[in-house]
DNA sequence: GCATGATGCTTGACCAAGTCAACGATCTTG
DNA sequence: CAAGATCGTTGACTTGGTCAAGCATCATGC
């Protein structure tokens, strides 16, 4: 979209992950649309190869609680997860995808490795370096405190 | 967040710049708002480096034109930039930074660039062979067309 | 065992980011 | 110079969420 070549590497490596997100972003929504689904619920379905606690959903998600209700009802009433109890907990709901929704899940997930901008164009070599930088960014701790305050904010 | 190592390495790769995207997210917005920005402001200000149409402003931030009219106003009223006449086309109005906009810019490109999720723990050289990957990617075409639809997506 | 507090999900009110449609001004092309 | 395209603006609206309160359940101290 923008980044182009800069002078210094950090700045070229910030610009150029800020559009791939923004490409990674949109191409997902794309998809999750052609599969009827918001960008939201696809990103449940996604997180959903294994059962998961509502709020564990909220927390992965980064969003309120109360939207994974929002969002459940609507995968629920189309039939593709399921809320089961947690034996050990009554309070928790699991989340669980149906046999449609794990379909579902499958194929979307086909597409969108098969379709990805983080994967054109680059072969297994690259993709394994790729991973191995991934690995050590991902270690990395969270520098800026703050998750995310919404502030007032007045300013000078 | 979440993804961890993956028998599929495009599978990891995905998972893990998901993951990486979602946190520079975060990232900048946390640090706009130490501004007094939203996250969108912020994105202005950083598209700011030489002045700019609004429409062009627009398809950068890949959004609508009338949303720049609000982002321009604020920004203006708060002194950091201003709409100056574009000598060729008097339809056009160029933003740019004002003095005040270009030290803020300046100093929230520095936090950004000294704070980044996608630098920490990575060297010069990593640094080096992360640009390159990401030059390639960069250069590969949206294999997904329909960007962006808003369907109503009736669903079987 | 039982009161007190913490946690999980839901509901309803609300907010903000961003879109959409229509408009006036200006540019472009025949 | 007329007809259509493009730029920015405005106001109405949609959507993707948050926030606060509540009920049910769990955990802990007594």
């Amino acid at each position: 979209m923008t980044a182009s070549a800069s002078h210094d590497p950090a700045e070229e490596i910030i610009g150029r992950l800020m559009d791939l997100s923004h490409r990674m972003h949109e191409h997902f929504e794309t998809i999750s649309d052609g599969f009827g689904l918001t960008r939201a619920e696809g990103h449940v379905l996604h997180r959903l190869e294994t059962p998961l606690p509502m709020r564990s959903m909220a927390s992965s998600l980064g969003c309120d609680a109360s939207y994974i209700t929002a969002l459940a009802d609507r995968l629920e009433a189309r039939g593709l997860i399921t809320r089961e109890p947690d034996p050990s907990d009554r309070r928790v709901r699991r989340l669980a995808l149906t046999e449609r929704g794990r379909v579902m899940r499958t194929e979307m997930m086909r597409v969108v490795h098969a379709t990805s901008p983080a994967l054109h164009g680059i072969d297994a070599a690259q993709r394994a370096t790729l991973v191995g930088l991934l690995r050590v960014l991902a270690a990395a701790p969270t520098v800026v405190r703050n998750p995310v305050v919404r502030r007032k904010a007045a300013q000078q």
